[in-house]
DNA sequence: TCCATATTTCGATAATACTAGAAATATGGA
DNA sequence: TCCATATTTCTAGTATTATCGAAATATGGA
């Protein structure tokens, strides 16, 4: 589900382990050294990894002695889809290109309110 | 901050107010139809519009006796993408090209994970 | 001014999540 | 087989979050 999805990255931990899996690559780090380099406690880390992976996150695999997580690219690419869904679908088209095409964003945050009176007969 | 983004998210009620104003445009919506759209209590309602505009998601301009919610496009690009930031970086350059790149995301869900084998007494 | 409506704040309760020590469970090698 | 290491489960204490009734605060209009 995509609020688990949501709800797994959404803590400090689990995002810079998320992060950390992303920019490794497919081949992924066994749970030792990400917990090394993140500084987390072996349990701890236990509860953040199974965390990730039951929310189709990250995949886990076996290889001897250690188990190598990895970032699961598809389900990422899937959770991005699917908050710029049907986007502006109900306005007819006056989404700035930008706004629904993660790929064009801006870095910086963005004017605060945008306006664009459109409902009733409202006089700002 | 982007952790508080996505715990903004990470929640029933809130990511179905924000894609309903992703989805309904710049224009946006007044609180009281938001409510009624999604069958939620004027209180529960505010806590959580509240919540969505702490984290920059959406943004409030009042018109009249009505407050109008919109999507902070901005914000959602900028959120999607630090996500997949740096990708592979650390691999060289092993990244599917539908991993890096939400535009070419498949909409399934993706196969979940490489269901870690062995361990005996696995229940999932 | 006073009233009706829109929205928020307050307060209290219930539910869920984070952390980590200690013990348990795999795995490879001696 | 036995041991060292890698990782997970158990357990419990603490903290954060969700919900909503009731009261409070804006706004426009009569």
């Amino acid at each position: 589900m995509i609020v688990q999805a949501l709800a797994a990255l959404a803590q400090e931990s689990r995002l810079a382990l998320f992060r950390l899996l992303v920019q490794t690559g497919p081949s992924g780090l066994p749970a030792g050294e990400i917990g090394t380099e993140l500084g987390i406690a072996p349990a701890t880390l236990s509860f953040h990894l199974k965390e990730l992976a039951r929310a189709s996150l990250i995949t886990a695999r076996q290889d001897g002695r250690y188990i190598y997580y990895a970032a699961n690219f598809a389900q990422m690419a899937a959770l991005l889809g699917f908050l710029t869904e049907n986007c502006c679908a109900r306005d007819g088209m006056s989404c700035a290109p930008s706004g629904c095409n993660p790929a064009a964003a801006p870095k910086a945050v963005a004017r605060s309110t945008t306006k664009s009176p459109k409902r009733k007969g409202v006089k700002t």
